[in-house]
DNA sequence: AGGCTTATGACAAACCCATGACAATTCCTT
DNA sequence: AAGGAATTGTCATGGGTTTGTCATAAGCCT
């Protein structure tokens, strides 16, 4: 898994000094000299982060910062520039950095800070929980909470959850319930059903005057409602 | 959505007026004067983001900070300290410090920094060792102590302890755990996974009233739990 | 071979959950 | 509107499956 870099810097030297630095420490570093050398380096999304200097021959470091984050492009930003003044380092956040070093800069300094950006993801974590009527039900651990303690569920129990959840306000009949949580050839009685639909309801209350509750339809099978209250 | 910050600082008139400072920002702001102090308050695990100090009466931030990884507490952690030499900068990151600042601070450069670490999703480290309901792992020596005596884990059952840690709160069927520690496509008995897992319940403790646990799940597998809040 | 790790078997314990029973409800017929 | 039939709510229970754990055999590396 190899981490690649992107300095974007118009002075040579310094450009090629830092470059060859993090590439000792097992970085692949792209290098730009401008704005217009970068962006298309940028667009490629490969790029875990980016050294930005402020001041480039076609623009500034903040506008391509801003960018970036405009474009929505999936990197971490660390300015490295001459300008330490606070006012400077201020507009480097604001136009959406995520660390601001000044020149001269500390070498181990910077790749440890390199390194502690490159920790962070930059993917924002997809919750996998969802609260019904209050309870927190979490998917992956397969587990459900009300004011901290755990009900008690078991795997199909959570399975017909799931699948009244995916077809909300939607009627099920038995036999397609039990085509979905049992399986197409399976021989279970109806009134099983019955059973783990009764539990849910206690476990969730999931009774009228809640905002999810299950409504059963006679001579056909349940639906989960879901009725969305006004705000 | 209201931000928690704890400020670990011996000064008081300091870490007051620090206080204050980022209450105006609109955070929720714990304080603590020791490690001691700020322990527990780091354990309820809603802390979304540490301000640390180096020196303190009772131990320091670079320990403090590790601790904090070793724990796997969820949170961002800033070093705010008047040693600036590069050497105390290096350290606290490889403590596991987020960003580092160098007092005296200027004030609304700590605040951009603070906002900058918020933006993003807490840090993943890997760290060499990790504690588990008071026994201390460590993966690269491939050894773990409870109280100085050492638990007996053979190859085997790190692969898999490792494993359940990756996916923690997440359920692993035996399948998965087969393919993972074993190879896809080894062919060996279900029945011995549940072995190995009895054989860590029992080393590790990972029972219900601990803050890591196993739980089996009927018919699917297992999943390591470990109390995380809801975000 | 010998020590250590790992796989399997066996047995008891725990746990689902499918079913039946009966009460409560709904619907339909009159 | 009332009675009856059908359907649903819910509890209790037994059987069958799954899991916890110990004991033992099979590999495996020196």
């Amino acid at each position: 898994m190899s981490t690649r870099l992107l300095i974007v810097e118009d002075d040579e030297n310094l450009r090629e000094t830092l470059a060859d630095f993090l590439e000792l420490e097992d970085f692949i570093v792209e290098q730009a000299a401008t704005v217009a050398e970068a962006k298309p380096i940028l667009e490629s999304a490969t790029i875990d982060l980016a050294v930005l200097d402020i001041m480039l021959p076609d623009g500034d470091g903040y506008e391509l910062s801003q960018w970036i984050r405009n474009q929505s492009i999936e990197t971490r930003i660390l300015m490295l520039t001459a300008r330490g003044l606070e006012k400077d380092v201020v507009e480097g956040f604001e136009s959406g950095a995520d660390d601001y070093v000044s020149k001269p800069y500390r070498s181990k300094e910077l790749l440890m800070r390199i390194k502690a950006l490159l920790r962070r993801p930059v993917a924002v974590v997809e919750t996998n929980t969802i609260e019904i009527n209050g309870r927190t039900v979490d998917w992956r651990s397969m587990t459900a909470k009300y004011n901290d303690d755990e009900l008690h569920l078991t795997s199909r129990a959570f399975s017909i959850l799931k699948l009244l959840l995916e077809h909300k306000n939607e009627v099920l009949s038995r036999e397609a319930i039990l085509d979905a949580c049992w399986g197409k050839d399976v021989y279970v009685d109806n009134r099983t059903i019955d059973n783990f639909i009764s539990n849910l309801k206690k476990q969730f209350d999931l009774t009228h005057d809640n905002s999810y509750y299950i409504k059963s339809v006679r001579g056909v099978g349940y639906c989960l409602m879901n009725e969305r209250k006004n705000t």
